[in-house]
RNA sequence: GAUUCCGUAGCUCAGCAGGUAGAGCAUUACACUUUUAAUGUAAGGGUCCUGGGUUCGAAUCCCAGCGGAAUCACCA
């Protein structure tokens, strides 16, 4: 069912039937070559060498027209940024078409379309490298009019899209219309590319583990349920490729990671999408002392080389990723902020402080999530340099080994930046008894109704069984990262396509 | 899931003591062969999110729904 079509685009639907009826294919099939980009041609033209500058071919958008009659100045945008050409009526009137500029470029050619140009560079009066066109090629013609984002000489910006909903909605026209959109996606990409040449240069392994999965396992989350026709069985989406990951490294392989989509069943807001991405790394004969090392590393060479300095302005803070970060343990933390010793405390306690300081505590939360909820509310915000905590409560690791010193600690770290977690690593508990023991308590949180709490994987039980090497391992929340690097304060501008109600049907 | 705010032209917004809509940009026409938020003159363009209700009369008030944002809850 198709929307009414507003003026504009019933206008451009006439147009095109007249480009037709010129004998121009409006989406023609043929390749067009390009000479340049747009911002190599603004950016290493030589006045001196202009000769140099002929038969300069470009591809790419008109974002702005300006009619001068017998000439007109048009901005034309490629995936480089713009450019200005110039199109005149002398240049563009060819004897077998008399009436390509005055028919075809003046009267049916819009803001939006596609086009090829080749001409020569030369600088106009104004100063501004322009691209004077010799001939042009219609290479896609836009039915539906693009916002107009206007910048005014003093850069201020006019009519941006600013719209949330369509931004995201309609990210292809955000990306076109908001420069600074696009600049974030290719940090995004740079971000993650410097982390996987990381991981190479440490002779790591990239693998893939399945998303589909019998028993969504290796976090605490509600999963994603699906249905396998032909086997007849559930599956879930995964919430986590740890137990994949440490099956591998008891397979044999020493060092693997993976950048993998992970899927939970939650609310959507700022800092949740359904779907996410989460870099998860396993190193064996390690443990979680040389992984923070490792991640110290990790990120301050990210840092630096994607954004070529240590320091990163985040909603009014200087980060600082210079090495070392900050660390401090749980209960060090715990008795800094919220006083209390959770080494000391009963379940009973736990749940009497979270009372009288209007906390959660819900009759099924074991004192592992009580703990965490007091953490989470007193003592993550205060962490906003890059931080690591250590050790934490062996009931809220399920997966991590038992800290050496003291058995009612896990070892195990966070990494904390802007009061958010980016980072969680073990070393990981190979000891199949201790773990088929944490499985079966988790199992009995689920049956006290915390639906979050993990299943019982008893093929990953076997697996330790075999027997898996001391290992270290580590997840980060990749887009949470990204977030902080790129100083934006909601995931949605981080992913490209982030999760909305479906749009209501017009008609029907 | 709860509360609050928002939903008017392609884009950004104004309009609300209730009398069936306005601006800038965009679009159309004309003028202008070095302009750059081009300019000048003229014109067109709107189920005012949807559905009910109150009223002689609703974009404006009330109710419900849909969508979005913020805060909280839930959650990494």
């Amino acid at each position: 069912m198709l929307e009414e079509l507003s003026d504009q685009e019933k206008e451009r639907r006439h147009k095109l039937e007249k480009i037709k009826t010129l004998g121009i294919d409006p989406y023609p099939a043929e390749a067009f070559s390009t000479t340049h980009s747009c911002y190599q041609v603004r950016h290493s033209f030589d006045d001196g060498q202009a000769d140099l500058w002929q038969g300069v071919r470009l591809a790419g958008r008109l974002m702005s027209i300006r009619d001068m009659g017998k000439a007109i100045f048009a901005e034309l945008m490629d995936q480089s940024g713009r450019l200005q050409i110039y199109l005149r009526r002398d240049d563009l009137t060819p004897p077998e078409r008399p009436w390509f500029f005055d028919t075809f470029v003046k009267k049916l050619l819009d803001i939006g379309d596609i086009v090829g140009v080749e001409g020569f560079v030369f600088r106009t009066r104004m100063g501004e490298v322009t691209l004077h066109v010799q001939s042009l090629t219609m290479l896609c013609k836009a039915l539906r009019p693009l916002p107009i984002v206007k910048v005014d000489e003093k850069g201020q910006v006019h009519d941006a899209f600013t719209d949330p909903e369509k931004r995201q909605r309609m990210r292809y026209v955000d990306l076109l219309v908001n420069p600074g959109v696009r600049e974030v996606f290719l940090q995004r990409t740079a971000i993650i590319r410097a982390m996987r040449e990381f991981f190479d240069s440490h002779g790591c392994l990239e693998v893939e583990t399945p998303i589909l999965q019998p028993i969504p396992g290796g976090a605490a989350a509600r999963p994603f349920i699906t249905h396998h026709n032909a086997l007849d069985i559930p599956l879930y989406l995964r919430i986590a490729n740890e137990l994949y990951l440490k099956r591998l490294i008891a397979g044999g392989f020493e060092r693997v990671y993976e950048f993998a989509k992970d899927f939970r069943n939650e609310g959507i807001d700022r800092t949740h999408n359904p779907e996410f991405t989460m870099l998860e790394i396993y190193i064996a004969y390690k443990d979680y002392y040389w992984m923070m090392d490792f991640v110290e590393e990790l990120l301050e060479h990210v840092v630096q080389k994607v954004f070529g300095t240590t320091t990163i302005l985040y909603g009014g803070h200087q980060l600082s990723f210079r090495r070392p970060f900050q660390r401090l343990t749980f209960r060090e933390a715990l008795l800094r902020y919220a006083g209390i010793d959770f080494l000391e405390s009963t379940e009973e306690q736990l749940r009497s402080f979270c009372r009288s300081h209007g906390l959660n505590h819900e009759p099924s939360m074991g004192r592992g999530k009580l703990i965490d909820e007091i953490f989470s509310a007193l003592c993550e915000p205060h962490f906003v340099q890059p931080t690591f905590i250590m050790d934490y409560p062996v009931e809220m690791s399920p997966l991590c080994k038992r800290h050496r010193q003291n058995p009612a600690l896990a070892e195990r770290f966070e990494l904390m930046i802007t009061g958010k977690e980016i980072a969680n690593a073990y070393s990981e508990l190979n000891d199949p008894i201790d773990q088929l023991e944490r499985f079966r308590e988790q199992a009995l949180l689920k049956e006290r109704g915390d639906d979050e709490a993990m299943f019982i994987d008893y093929d990953f039980v076997r697996a330790l069984e075999f027997g898996m090497p001391p290992t270290a391992g580590m997840g980060i929340g990749i887009d949470r990262l990204v977030m902080i690097l790129t100083g934006q304060n909601s995931v949605q501008e981080v992913l490209l396509f982030p999760q909305l109600r479906p749009e209501a049907k017009a008609g029907s």
